[in-house]
DNA sequence: GCAATAAGGTTATACTGGATAACCAATTGC
DNA sequence: GCAATTGGTTATCCAGTATAACCTTATTGC
């Protein structure tokens, strides 16, 4: 029993070239994909004048909220290969903004801090993403629309 | 006015190691990549078998449902530059599933069509597609969590 | 206590996806 | 007819990620 819609205009067809994109666009992994790429994109955007990437903000948001970690728990959380991180924390570790302090219980690891210069970075990334936050949340259609997404992501992953 | 919420057991630790990850949990961007991360992982398990990824199930279908396209076409809807595409469709016509046909109303263009084995074997490939969705959805709840979903990323994109 | 093993960090390397530039052939617009 | 544009291709580069080997330090089992 399907409802007639004689007011949709164009049943199925893309506007721009005219191509039937309705098999695609149902794919949920395919929407995913779109639209992480267009946040991403966004993200990038805004946080240009700081030369901040994402996995950058995220690693600097895991050290602050929990100083002295080790590398490899740092990465493990983010699902960074610990051989990847390297390079990614010695970035960061010559901006000024973290430090590896070799760890008096095992000399082996480097506990992670943010520097003074890390904090006060930090705090004005978190106020620039949290204006972007706002700004996707607004897209969503509110605070609720949000939460529902997270959590049909989440069920996702 | 927050409600209590005493039975929370861990309020922002991470279970593994109790890292606290509440703050990059609640970035939008970053999970919308590890979900799709995720699905993009199991759909790489499910096709394994017929070695497709799904940026060539999504040609195939786009092709399927638009015979005759010229590449650059296909290309731009998935958001490929056409200099990426060359290979793509390289492979996929070596396979057997898709002919690049010289168009006679433009020598440059190649139009595209899938092969009969294309035709046989995107019809399994929709198939187990299809089951694939079928377990997102009951990952999501129902139908109507994956069409709130949709609409939820449309809206990000 | 000591050897074997494991863990933290590092380096080097390779592979992938995606981006750019240059190019040829063909088409389109004046 | 000729300049500008388009379709397709090649070559090349860059970022992200994965693997393997290595050194140092800890831990474990006897």
């Amino acid at each position: 029993m399907r409802r007639e819609q004689p007011s949709t205009p164009e049943p199925d067809e893309d506007s721009a070239e005219g191509l039937r994109t309705d098999a695609t666009s149902s794919i949920v992994g395919y929407r995913l994909r779109r639209a992480q790429l267009s946040v991403f994109q966004r993200f990038l955007t805004v946080f240009e004048s700081l030369a901040l990437r994402p996995v950058e903000y995220t690693v600097l948001v895991l050290i602050a909220d929990n100083p002295g970690r080790k590398q490899t728990e740092i990465a493990e959380v983010l699902g960074i290969k610990r051989a990847n991180f390297v390079p990614l924390v010695h970035g960061l570790e010559q901006r000024g903004l973290v430090e590896r302090v070799p760890s008096d219980f095992d000399k082996r690891a480097n506990a992670l801090h943010l520097t003074k210069d890390g904090e006060t970075f930090l705090a004005h990334a978190r106020q620039v993403h949290e204006d972007m936050e706002q700004e996707l949340v607004a897209r969503l259609g509110g605070e609720k629309a949000r939460k529902t997404l997270l959590d049909l992501l989440d069920r996702l992953t």
